[in-house]
DNA sequence: TATTGTTATACTCTATAACTATA
DNA sequence: TATAGTTATAGAGTATAACAATA
């Protein structure tokens, strides 16, 4: 398995995907901050203009701790892009909803992520195809319809 | 264009890429923090450990203001991890370089990368030099070797 | 008692601006 | 005067711990 490590086809590889994650992330975060929004608060709304969702399971998708999300939400909200709204059914639980204003900014950053519809547009749908058959075998996804 | 863009196979391609790029850095987040580094620390390591570098070109190489690097460096510093050198050739630059165990720590991180390498492993020779293929023309590479 | 959200605290990364020592 | 690195400062994300309200 050491053998596979080392060898070039798949260390070619391995480079590649690093420069796809560079260059999603770099185009990412640019689109955001056109917006004057970070990282954070950019994949945040975009959650939020998707379903209204409690603080706690922003935080599970985010994948960090409760308490920071607090503070990314107060950024949204104090801008008018996000509301917080009680949950009628358990009074601890407060909901971040995206405002009408904060859709729209979700719906103009997504339009601004160039970055994977660009560079496909370039493969035939056959290629298109076939990299989506070796992505899925690679993270393991079973099916996807 | 548009047809393009939301296009079925096309959504799923660019959400295949999503999830590599989440997947890759959760992972290499989690490997740096193993070894008590962020991963900016772990970048930097890895950059110095391949070659000493001046701290304008570390800069350069993380896309953020020379500032920055400083912190970086002297975190990294303090841990025995790297040092700086003058340049002979001109006093005002600083040139970082990994110690011995900065490089022994960069060879175990990047052997805790299993994130590439794993997954590729499943795939044959023939479809890793597919994707490979496909990967190179998404990014615009115009060859490799 | 356990859970939700928040606050308080500390650390790191980031950009900007001003400073120093060289060139 | 221009450049390399640093310092000072401020904003943001992150984790940890402690807290109030509610379950």
């Amino acid at each position: 398995m050491s053998s596979r490590r080392t060898d070039p086809l798949t260390l070619e590889v391995v480079d590649l995907i690093g420069t796809v994650v560079t260059r999603y992330h770099e185009e990412y975060e640019q689109a955001a901050a056109q917006h004057s929004l970070t990282g954070a608060q950019a994949r945040v709304l975009a959650l939020l203009a998707a379903q209204p969702t409690p603080m706690r399971r922003i935080a599970q998708s985010l994948r960090c701790e409760p308490s920071n999300v607090t503070g990314i939400v107060d950024r949204l909200e104090a801008r008018g892009l996000v509301e917080r709204r009680p949950d009628p059914a358990d009074r601890r639980v407060k909901i971040a909803a995206a405002t009408e204003e904060g859709r729209a900014t979700a719906r103009r950053l997504r339009d601004a992520l160039d970055f994977a519809r660009e560079p496909l547009a370039g493969l035939s749908d056959e290629e298109r195809t076939s990299l989506r058959d070796l992505l899925r075998r690679m993270l393991g996804v079973t099916d996807g319809a």
